[in-house]
DNA sequence: CTTGACAAACTAATGATATTAGTTTATTAT
DNA sequence: ATAATAAACTAATATCATTAGTTTGTCAAG
């Protein structure tokens, strides 16, 4: 039962993506798992580059993972309906797995072609549904970006425990998002007028 | 030169602050902090509950440092006015201490009381902010986390590295707090009727 | 069927980290 | 002056990642 146990890279990096849906991003170390895997921790070197390598594997796992679960759900929809669609995905995904949002949110490593690639495909699908709305170029940056902040936002102070306020979470997210469509059409917010000068830009530190 | 360096829990966490300020909070060690205070690393339990204890007196740290700064901006200010200069505050402050931002958003231990009166505080901060909207109980309370949301969302997708595309962040920013204001005002968000119903709301992991 | 190469697992050792226990010693108050 | 307190120390342990070097399955070529 002792010698071969029989890994290989993907085998050991979906036992950590078991191991972090159920103990949590903080429990994974190569000694659980290790453990888990019937195996002594040096072993796990055989098949990932360190933690570090085994992060970064997670990653991309992650990453695709996500990515297919917001492509699943905004195709053959549009608009407000493509919006409602990506939004809930993503939120879905950060509540019912948390430590594996957690990693597709970490900074990238700029060098790092792959990683780059799918995060660009996660901007892209985002790019897509705003597509109708025809903005501008520079606008449709701000609304991607705008977008992105929304909805990572809120779930992060969500999965961190940050609204203890007693209203229901559902029922705010979808305000948050409403609000968002709305301004899409709003000339008053994609116009050239804006609606106050920026005079507070460059508050500082204590 | 050696005994009583003369260190009390104001000052190991003072250090503790330039240390993270400078090099990053995963930087972050017992063993880092010592050397910097010219002490053996068991000294510092005299002044700090080790490594947690140290966290959690960094975290009230910063959050009366950025809830300091938050009252100070928006002081005397109202309305748009007043909402930009506390995102603005906000965004500040992450950028320039991005180590200490972070420790104000991590997940508060739910029964730690100081910690949660501060961020009860920062919450009545932006309720004050959005007062004069004059919105609805539960309208308001979706317009706090959306603010929280919006804010919070673009700050760590930003130091993260996570904005990628050429153009000005802060004109992104800039553009989605104006959606934002614009969106309080407008009856088609605020009110009873919903743009669209809530469809995908069940999206489920692969 | 044998054998040799490869790779997967192992043991052993090192270095960083946090933490606890127990000791010394400076300061401070009586 | 001296006794109590608290701040620093040393020493030791446990966990973790990592590297080096060794053993041993497995598999394919002869």
């Amino acid at each position: 039962m002792s010698h071969r146990a029989g890994l290989d890279q993907a085998s050991v990096v979906e036992a950590a993506v078991k191991l972090i849906d159920e103990e949590g991003i903080e429990q994974l170390s190569l000694g659980r798992l290790a453990e888990r895997l019937g195996v002594r921790t040096p072993s796990l070197y055989n098949h990932v580059a360190g933690l570090p390598g085994l992060k970064h594997d997670l990653t991309l796992y992650c990453l695709h993972d996500l990515l297919d679960l917001i492509l699943r759900s905004t195709v053959g929809k549009s608009r407000a309906e493509a919006i409602f669609a990506l939004a809930n995905a993503y939120r879905a995904y950060a509540r019912e797995a948390p430590g594996r949002y957690a990693l597709t949110v970490q900074a990238p490593d700029p060098g790092d072609q792959e990683v780059q690639a799918l995060a660009q495909q996660l901007v892209d699908v985002v790019r897509a549904v705003l597509a109708p709305y025809r903005l501008s170029e520079e606008e449709a940056i701000h609304a991607i970006r705008g977008l992105r902040s929304i909805v990572h936002g809120f779930i992060s102070l969500e999965v961190v425990g940050g609204f203890a306020m007693p209203v229901d979470l559902d029922a705010s997210f979808h305000w948050l998002i409403n609000l968002f469509i709305a301004g899409l059409s709003q000339p008053t917010v994609t116009g050239e007028k804006e609606r106050i000068a920026t005079e507070n830009e460059t508050t500082s530190l204590a």
